[in-house]
DNA sequence: AGGGTAACCTGTATGC
DNA sequence: TGCATACAGGTTACCC
């Protein structure tokens, strides 16, 4: 379910709430939230145990939480990166004492149905990994490799630099969808060549652009690419300045807040709506397995 | 090699 | 009410 803008809310959620934190103990509910963690789950709470939060970052729509042991110094040494994807369904759930938002989880208030990991920190506080569809996870990084302009964990250099990031070059991607006969919406959510682009932002930037997505790249101008890839960028910065798009419960921000960017759509979600340039009522149509929205008038497929 | 498809899951909405 | 089907924000392994 999340992408770029959603992730990156979840992400500043943690970073305000979990960083220096020390993690007292990890209890996995559900072996299958660490499908991608092939060392078994003794593995992954013996290794996090004791060690104290030093940074959140993420790429796209993976987020790895650094963690190691205070040294002499007084600074951390990162000796763990555990990452966590959210798949279609993932949230991270901050349990904190309430104050007066009653909408936040109390420390001993009982688990979220679909909790399927908890990592208890010190202070009481209490980080819970629920997930419905179990499509996401967490997992341990063994190792640290230099990907696309950054130091990554390993297990994601396969995972492209994404629109937010300094050294995205949206020319060059551009460039290499121009030599791709797949279509163009295809290659918006292709991870390798563009990271965090996913179902949502790929039709709004599509609707943007006036492009139908079903066009093959090889057919479209490389600088009508371009800007399809900075209208990516700019939608997903739209939706981060609302706090992501939520239609229900099962996006959610740490402190259990939605997003408010649904509102803003213009394509994804609207079908049977007239569209907001031209009156036209905007159509789904399934294709590569997944629905797509669009103007049938604004986005010709020639 | 690139590109399409099935599989991984649970829940909700809809139709008969 | 019961049951079947379709669909949901993602990624990957495996075909051709």
């Amino acid at each position: 379910m999340p992408e770029l803008p959603e992730v990156e809310m979840v992400r500043r959620g943690l970073d305000a709430h979990i960083l220096d934190r020390t993690i007292e103990q990890v209890r996995i509910f559900d072996e299958r939230a660490l499908k991608r963690h092939p060392y078994g789950p003794r593995d992954l709470e013996a290794r996090l145990r004791g060690l104290k939060v030093v940074a959140v970052d993420r790429r796209g729509k993976f987020l790895w939480i650094s963690a190691g042991s205070p040294s002499s110094s007084g600074e951390s040494v990162v000796e763990e990166q555990l990452m966590v994807h959210l798949g279609m369904s993932g949230q991270m759930l901050i349990a904190t004492d309430g104050g007066d938002d009653r909408s936040q989880q109390q420390p001993g208030a009982a688990l979220h149905r679909h909790t399927r990991i908890s990592a208890y920190l010190d202070d009481g506080l209490r980080l819970d990994f629920v997930d419905q569809r179990l499509f996401g996870g967490w997992s341990l990084s063994e190792g640290e490799v230099e990907a696309h302009g950054r130091l990554v964990p390993r297990e994601m250099a396969h995972i492209a630099a994404d629109p937010f990031e300094a050294v995205f070059d949206a020319g060059a991607v551009a460039r290499r969808m121009k030599r791709s006969r797949a279509a163009v919406k295809s290659l918006l959510l292709q991870q390798g060549l563009v990271s965090g682009i996913g179902n949502i932002y790929a039709d709004e930037a599509l609707w943007r652009m006036k492009i139908n997505g079903a066009r093959e790249g090889a057919s479209i101008p490389v600088t009508k690419l371009t800007g399809l890839l900075n209208a990516s960028r700019e939608v997903m910065t739209d939706a981060l300045a609302e706090g992501g798009t939520s239609f229900d419960s099962l996006y959610r921000h740490v402190n259990g807040e939605s997003g408010y960017f649904a509102r803003s759509l213009q394509a994804y979600g609207r079908t049977g709506e007239p569209c907001s340039r031209c009156g036209t009522l905007l159509v789904k149509e399934q294709f590569m397995n997944r629905s797509s929205h669009f103007c049938p008038r604004c986005q010709r497929r020639r």
